[in-house]
DNA sequence: ACATTAGCGGAGGTATGCCTCCGGTTCAAC
DNA sequence: GTTGAACCGGAGGCATACCTCCGCTAATGT
């Protein structure tokens, strides 16, 4: 089944030649990785190219847009996210979805952007829906089938109340475990 | 035991004498409401200002900072929200924590806000964070020992799940409802 | 070693939001 | 109707973010 795992969408930006414009290409994006999972979506550009320790003219040469950092960010989550999905696929339906879930919450590096991005409704981030949803349905429609999830919702609400709660703070990891517990409960089917 | 209805704290800034002024005053609680839930805690001032067809200026002297104008109409959602603790106690330990938890999604209209707000830790938070737990945790409490609620967690895990989802967009009403309802049963004790 | 050229980075123009200040307006009390 | 105090509103100074442009630097190929 693991090389039937859903490719994500490949990214547009052109990793740049020189070894010195690589790193600084890498350095950028992982500081917006950081600086997006802090300030969401709207976290400041110039914040960011001060993060990777480069210019604010490297930063916008190698992403002409906002829209285009936060897609390359974006991207390698959704390919990790679709990656996962075919690494549980031997699990039993239910282990499946909820490991995939609990994947979803912790890839999210991003998780207020990723959390916004929902949303959103470009170009770019419809199709990563789609390769998400791609990923992930399937394993929500076996667990379904084996009657491990009731029947009332669809798997676009459980991704949206998932995501929800992941957006939010927590006091400390056990509580986003509890939370996190208790909200997949809600997701399997009730007995009687 | 409608009378033991928990007293929400009481707003600062005073409301000012002058009928004009009353009015403006009044548009502008109405005009950060709006605002707030639109853009969260972030929304422009002078973006309020325009809405409620005032100057900037009068806005400043009614609400001298961010904060207290955030504080003004967020201490309005937490009265409400105490009153509706009263008006639901005499319903079954159950249906009273759901219909609390439902006032709490719906009142929410500056839901946005209210979720960031959860985290923040000013003063005036603290203590209106205390006059709702005071509020609702009865609830949870009683709904607890008659063992409609899980062992496993706590009044505060419970209201972060449901804030975050609550700050979420859905597509529409309906998926709103399901979500809730889905969330809600995960709040439920398992039978086995 | 040297030339070529990709790549650097920040100065600075533009836009927007914050907040102060004060000349003018309007309410309301007499 | 008059008057004085309360109130208005926006001009404008400050800060910050966005994004462009271009003179300089240094990596790479020969």
């Amino acid at each position: 089944m693991k090389e039937k795992a859903a490719e994500g969408p490949r990214t547009r930006v052109r990793r740049p030649q020189r070894a010195d414009a690589r790193r600084n290409f890498d350095a950028l994006l992982a500081a917006a990785r950081e600086a997006f999972a802090e300030h969401g979506t709207a976290a400041s550009l110039e914040d960011i190219a001060r993060r990777a320790g480069v210019g604010i003219g490297t930063l916008y040469r190698n992403f002409p847009t906002r829209q285009d950092l936060f897609d390359s960010v974006y991207l390698d989550e959704i390919d990790e996210l679709c990656g996962a999905a075919g690494q549980v696929a031997d699990l039993p339906p239910w282990e499946a979805l909820a490991a995939w879930l609990r994947r979803f919450v912790d890839y999210a590096a991003t998780k207020r952007a990723i959390y916004e991005a929902l949303n959103r409704d470009s170009e770019m981030m419809r199709s990563s829906r789609t390769a998400m949803y791609a990923a992930g349905e399937p394993l929500f429609d076996r667990a379904r089938e084996a009657g491990e999830v009731r029947g009332d919702v669809t798997f676009d609400d459980v991704l949206r109340m998932i995501s929800g709660i992941t957006g939010g703070g927590f006091v400390d990891d056990d509580q986003r475990e509890r939370v996190l517990r208790m909200a997949l409960d809600g997701v399997r089917a009730r007995p009687a």
